[in-house]
DNA sequence: TGGCTATTTGGTTATATTGCCAAATAGATG
DNA sequence: CATCTATTTGGCAATATAACCAAATAGCCA
């Protein structure tokens, strides 16, 4: 494997870390529909905000948010356009997994 | 948050997690290719057999690929059709992490 | 300035992940 | 059966994640 590969790998590795996460995954949800400032977001989620802030922190780093600060809060919104067409490969897993009853269950952290 | 929806993105970010690995990508990429056993994969990769076959675990537990014992080998195959078109998102984001300079190098784990 | 709200950062703890080695298992072949 | 190859499993050590609380920072407004 050379190293070019290599990076490539990481790279897209990164990113996909940064989403595999079932907060995270909430978070970009609900910014496709539209920005949130961090407190709207804490607010849906239900945990402690530094762990909201840290989560959009990993995202942001990942290239997937972009935030805007306005007055004391801060907007977080998608960077960009198409996570929702990325998710259609990952319903297809998930429906095949339904079907033949693939054991994906209880390995998800919360 | 209901619990329907908690389930949902638990599920889904248990998919994406088998996934965020430069090494799991890789033998996602090599399976688009063709079927491979755990030996030919392990020589292509360069690491320990017994790590290579945990992450083939990992994928399969996931539903990304599906094992087929022939002989005293174990081949892999992806499960899924449409794990290129995935990449498709993943891509823009690294190209306009490409393009704003977002620092997103240095993250990725091996 | 002082106090209030919003957010981030640092510290700590618990848990998960990853990689290696060694040992166990399974099939092929002499 | 003995042995060889291929693969998986268990155990261990190092590192990474994730959640909370507390403290620091930043902007608003009286």
């Amino acid at each position: 494997m050379d190293t070019k590969r290599k990076a490539h790998l990481n790279a897209r590795a990164t990113v996909l870390k940064a989403m595999a996460h079932p907060t995270r995954l909430f978070i970009i949800e609900e910014l496709e529909k539209e920005e949130r400032c961090v407190c709207a977001l804490t607010e849906q989620i239900g945990v402690d905000v530094s762990t909201v802030s840290k989560h959009l922190s990993v995202l942001k780093q990942a290239g997937i948010v972009i935030d805007d600060k306005r007055g004391n809060q801060v907007f977080y919104r998608l960077r960009v356009p198409c996570i929702l067409n990325f998710f259609g490969c990952v319903e297809s897993v998930l429906e095949s997994n339904a079907s033949d009853q693939v054991s994906v269950l209880g390995l998800g952290s919360q």
